[in-house]
DNA sequence: TGTACATCAGTGAACGCGCGTTCACTGATGTAC
DNA sequence: TGTACATCAGTGAACGCGCGTTCACTGATGTAC
């Protein structure tokens, strides 16, 4: 192997990985602006002083989350969007995606939702790039499609943005049906989710009318 | 006058409003989570036991700004929902009064973004119940409209929280050019949110298509 | 109108506790020769 | 391969501080007669 860490460089990054985990376990029940760094380094179970050879504060940590919250999220997009068929079978898949993807990171999806408008300002601003960058990579995918032609940039960045905000919308739907799961309630989500991506692509449809 | 307090009610009620405007301030950089009973006592200038006489805790006061600052908003609702003219003029004035009223509560609209997901979980039910409302009363308006004939009552509120997360979307965006108002900001965020209620008001029409 | 008692918003002292940060340290890992 | 020194992730004691909550209190306001 070409890059094998050396053991100190792996533990570090290991216990790295642990105070993300636990923050990210914490974070569950409050938000970043009311996260300890004593109650993290007492979840990881190393001495308080660790914590400063990681990150200089909890909002440092908050920034590195974002990363890796909004990392995994990257190929769940491209998918959603890049995803073959014709508008029906695309929205179905789509909600369906979005489903799995809380299923599989809800503490993700939660971080995300809570600290995009949360009281710690560098983190708001490192969800707001990395939307801003989704918003982008929507907006290159929707330029592919035929249905297209005649958009302007601006009017593709706009419709990319409707999509990203309702894509989190949906999301953060789904994650309050994990917390509560009433009958059918996760259903309802998706219907309604189903619904508004429909009237979304009508209103595509006939843009240039 | 058939309803004045007596003094003591009155002073009551005067404190109670003091801790609530003390809270709102304090809450533009931190989130609810965080708030500290003595930081809202000390900033009334009141002694810290006298929060008591008001509240069992500082989520207890939170849900009380929840129907304060949602309160202020059921009127702009209405308002923007029920403006006569036709659809753009009906969007222009909407995004206006958005607008204006993000310029008149910037705190409330601040509280409710950031508490809508946060760390407080009979605040977020607060809000979420204030926001079903909202839904419920922007479907009332919308049934009303002729364009609502042969919608059943599911598609109805359907539309009517996509206006309603629309809208807040759009005021969050708004506040974001107060704290730091860059040149023209202002400009391409009402450009975006018309855009985007544009797209919407077209899906609407091509509903039943 | 005056008096005697009840109410209750706000006080101030006290408590035990966990916080973030500093500092000098230890000992395993890494590196130079 | 072995040795001597450097690095640095994690330690543990100590600090001063502000926290939420309790309690018995005060004195202005309210009420009954």
């Amino acid at each position: 192997m070409s890059h094998t860490l050396g053991v100190r460089q792996a533990q570090k990054q290991k216990t790295r990985q642990a105070f993300l985990d636990a923050a990210l376990a914490l974070l569950e029940e409050q938000s970043l602006s009311s996260l300890g760094l004593r109650e993290v380094t007492r979840a990881v179970g190393v001495a308080p002083t660790a914590f400063y050879r990681h990150f200089r504060s909890t909002a440092d940590l908050g920034v590195a989350l974002v990363d890796e919250a909004l990392g995994s999220l990257h190929p769940m997009v491209r998918t959603t969007v890049s995803t073959a068929g014709d508008s029906e079978e695309r929205i179905t898949r789509a909600v369906e995606l979005i489903a799995r993807h809380v299923d599989a990171y809800p503490a993700h999806v939660r971080f995300i939702a809570r600290e995009r408008h949360g009281g710690v300002q560098p983190v708001r601003e490192a969800i707001r790039a990395q939307l801003a960058r989704f918003a982008e990579e929507v907006k290159a995918e929707l330029a592919k499609d035929p249905q297209a032609e005649g958009w302007n940039d601006e009017d593709l960045l706009m419709l990319a943005h409707l999509y990203v905000d309702q894509m989190l919308i949906t999301a953060s739907l789904f994650l309050e049906t994990l917390d509560s799961p009433e009958d059918g309630e996760r259903e309802r989500v998706a219907q309604l989710a189903t619904r508004q991506l429909r009237l979304i692509t009508i209103g595509r449809r006939h843009w240039l009318d």
